[in-house]
DNA sequence: GGTGAAAACACTCTCAG
DNA sequence: CTGAGAGTGTTTTCACC
């Protein structure tokens, strides 16, 4: 895993745009398309650079509606835990999920289009899920930064 | 920005995985490479296709010590929240930054490497911030689902 | 809207050094 | 790591449905 500086640099062009060619790349960091090649091969094998996709307008697909739904579950039961967590992956709305220390047991960061369709994902499916205590919904006014750039 | 079927299929794709080829979609969707080609190319002309990036493995970069950090500002005056908001864009393990309704006024995500990692940051970059009056950090456990697929 | 084909070009990938 | 060559995908243009 030892990430040299050119690994470094070469992680965070991708990062931003991964449609940069490998010559772009070699030209920028003063190497060969070779060496640019093998290391960004490298880092692909060994999965270091996860994937590659495409981000999407929110506002321009109409699913700018974002909202943190704060839940709580009844009982924190292997079992429950982890039903719960299987029926979370099947629901498209859910863009995110993390398992959180505090006051509530997971974030969900929901995608929706409007608080009529917040409201129907809440009603109709998430609260239908067994295990359930409580939820708790913190809606986004405007969005400051939304980066998938992680500094190496 | 009328969306069809095929375009909603093409956008589901590249969010996926965007380095298929025309070809590759072509096959799936049963047309022809030139008529992909086009739809991709207007989808990117108007910026509902945002741009292309790598998604990198955080444990293995050794970023995965993840915190939703929840701000309170001081007031809420425009030059306040604005130079608030210009500063912490500046701060790369801010990954996420929403304006949020309800009990605090911002939403951080924050990846850093570790504990001692997060709290240098928090001495030393975040509060030393004007115009915060309180900070809630919230510490994942685990991560259930983290994608950047949006259903079109 | 779409097809299919051809040509030009650019990039990826491999290999010898 | 480099440079060059082969292979592959992209991009554009065309005539046409």
């Amino acid at each position: 895993m030892n990430l040299d500086e050119i690994d470094k640099n070469i992680l965070q062009l991708l990062q931003r745009d991964s449609k940069i060619t490998t010559k772009e790349i070699s030209y920028r960091l003063k190497l060969s398309m070779t060496a640019i090649h093998e290391r960004i091969k490298k880092l692909e094998r060994q999965k270091i650079i996860n994937r590659y996709v495409a981000i999407l307008d929110k506002e321009k697909i109409d699913k700018n509606f974002l909202v943190f739904c704060h839940i709580k579950l009844i009982q924190h039961t292997k079992d429950n835990v982890s039903k719960f967590e299987r029926e979370i992956l099947k629901l498209e709305e859910v863009s995110e999920c993390f398992h959180v220390s505090g006051d509530y047991d997971y974030i969900l960061k929901v995608c929706v289009k409007n608080m009529k369709a917040y409201r129907n994902f809440l009603v109709n499916k998430l609260t239908t899920l067994q295990g359930i205590s409580s939820t708790q919904s913190t809606f986004m006014i405007s969005e400051v930064k939304n980066s998938t750039e992680i500094n190496v």
